[in-house]
DNA sequence: TCTTTATATTTGTACCTACAAATGTTGTAA
DNA sequence: TTACAACATTTGTAGGTACAAATATAAAGA
């Protein structure tokens, strides 16, 4: 469906505004699909992706600063998602003996397993995304998005 | 910068999901930097956009299923977004007298005065991401985008 | 040691959002 | 005309988010 139906402006958009549109309509639709995948599992996007996050440690445990430095948003709220995950089990919070300032974040046993569950359910949403795009579709759709500078 | 510097992931990502989370990266950015040039205004980006869509009635009010229609958030906070545009004095809420269920919601002049302002904010923010884009860029970026299904 | 500065996290506030349920109004069919 | 379905909007609730200020700990310098 073409962009200016979907929000229904009658005026052909200039190229800029529609390309600007053009990614908030379909990130927000991805965000929403994803949410609705991990809905049955009770979790947000971004606490998936903190799981993810501590999955990737491999034992090894995050503090709030290495969360939140590898996700999109900000610090003042990692420590309320955190707490979310806490809640359900998925997640265990101890202070560093080290250095009394840091907290240290480990997925639990029971996040481990719940995440596996997860992960077929995104990566299914994922791939309902990105099904109509080749290989070489991707790779000429991410050099495109390279070229818009985000920092 | 790339996007597995971004987030700090040591390993290359799939390409589905590097698509994926450049695609929400990249959304978020703009978002973030739409708001930041509307922040003097006093307005957020989707209160900015029903002043948009308003001034787009040229003078017809628009409802508020008319407003959520256009939109990409849902009908049942779209009160409350004109609620605060209301209070703001950018926007204007009468009963439709032929049909008392439906709310005619008109732009007022402060407000499209306001709107011109933030236009051209919102305009430089907006240049500042596809800058490094060409119309060519662009249009390859739409054609691919127009390829992932959003509906 | 005492004070200052930097680091790491937490809390408060205001707003935004999804989802579901509630309200009020209109159209329609027995 | 009255009951019922459909429509348009509103409200309640539980999250998510940005920003700023507060807390707690550690490090560094006088």
């Amino acid at each position: 469906m073409k962009v200016e139906e979907i929000i229904r402006t009658s005026s052909e958009l200039p190229l800029e505004r529609r390309t600007i549109i053009h990614l908030i309509l379909i990130s927000n639709r991805i965000n929403e699909s994803l949410n609705q995948a991990l809905k049955p599992f009770g979790v947000s996007l971004q606490q998936f992706n903190v799981l993810r996050i501590l999955r990737g440690q491999k034992g090894q445990p995050a503090n709030l600063s290495t969360l939140n430095e590898r996700m999109v948003y900000k610090m003042s709220n990692t420590t309320r998602l955190v707490d979310k995950l806490i809640a359900k089990g998925y997640v265990h919070r101890r202070i560093c003996s080290s250095n009394r300032r840091k907290i240290e974040i480990r997925i639990t046993e029971d996040g481990s397993e719940a995440l596996k569950q997860m992960d077929l359910a995104v990566d299914a949403a994922e791939e309902n995304f990105v099904k109509s795009l080749s290989p070489a579709d991707m790779k000429q759709l991410n050099a495109l998005l390279d070229k818009i500078s985000i920092d």
